[in-house]
DNA sequence: CGGCTATACTTGAGGTCGCAACGATCATAG
DNA sequence: CTATGATCGTTGCGACCTCAAGTATAGCCG
């Protein structure tokens, strides 16, 4: 049915223009993003990215592995993550008393500083490289859009 | 001016929301994608990438800068990738006679067959799991929007 | 020609991350 | 109380990718 031999990807359908779009849109936005942290604040996307999660969690504080769902990474990625933010005193972490299984992450003082010193400079960053292409109409439009996509392995990704 | 501090990330701007479903959308789909890909063709998704700018470029060659640039990879990352798929058979190096210093990629025919093979399973994935969630309209808004954002390093990214 | 810079590519070292396997803890049911 | 199964976390291993440095070639100018 549709097996037709396309001549160019480009041709093939907006579907898939707009997928190579997003996935280069992403390697280099994220790129620059990731570099301009590192150099003012020592931090990578993932790292800001969990620091940011911490800093507006009740208490400041998680369980590792709703860290990990929240910002979709394994927990292992986030064990090895949270290792190198508490060497930097960035978080601490915490043994919970009514289940001995999981295993908190706090933010420091430290930490709470980090944030807000990087918060600043990586919102510009967002607003120069992707946010100041849109006006607001389009920014509602887009997330309205992108919020569609799967989150969740194959399946469903709602609320439950 | 702005410095005014937000309560949650999802209510400062839409710009924010917008990018932070972006980002995890990306994790969320390369991650599948590349996970279907390798399980059914043994392929990266930036093998695959790649074996797709051969497949199109013509005479199916192409220098190795240019494939670092047209995938948004580094030099490094192409030598090394490249690597990989001449191990497989998929790719031949090729000398520049006219210049010493660029090698060319060539696809073979394996490569050429397996291009199509994966073809096939990658853009009904890709339309699952991507364009399925809009209709021709939307896709083409998207496709608009996800144009502007930038490709280069930071400046501008325009056909100059 | 000899020097100088730019470009194409490779290599060594290091970082990030996922998968699979494992240990520890909890919850449930017999 | 013990067996079973689920959940949370960590670790070994390997894949992928980048950065920085190094090699080789090309082009330009004195």
């Amino acid at each position: 049915m549709s097996s037709q031999v396309l001549t160019t990807q480009e041709a093939s359908a907006p579907a898939l223009t707009a997928w190579l779009r997003f996935l280069r849109a992403h390697a280099a936005i994220t790129r620059e993003l990731s570099a301009r942290l590192e150099a003012l604040h020592e931090l990578t996307l993932s790292d800001y990215d969990v620091l940011l999660q911490l800093y507006f969690a009740p208490e400041r504080r998680m369980r590792r592995i709703d860290i990990a769902r929240s910002v979709l990474l394994t927990a292992s990625g986030i064990t090895r993550l949270l290792d190198g933010l508490e060497r930097c005193g960035l978080v601490d972490k915490a043994r919970c008393e009514s289940d001995g299984r999981v295993a908190y992450a706090v933010l420091t003082d430290a930490g709470v500083k980090k944030v807000e010193e990087a918060r600043e400079s990586h919102l510009a960053d967002v607003e120069e490289l992707f946010g100041s292409r849109f006006d607001r109409h389009e920014r509602e439009q887009l997330a309205a859009l992108l919020g569609r996509l799967p989150l969740a392995p194959t399946s469903d990704a709602c609320s439950s």
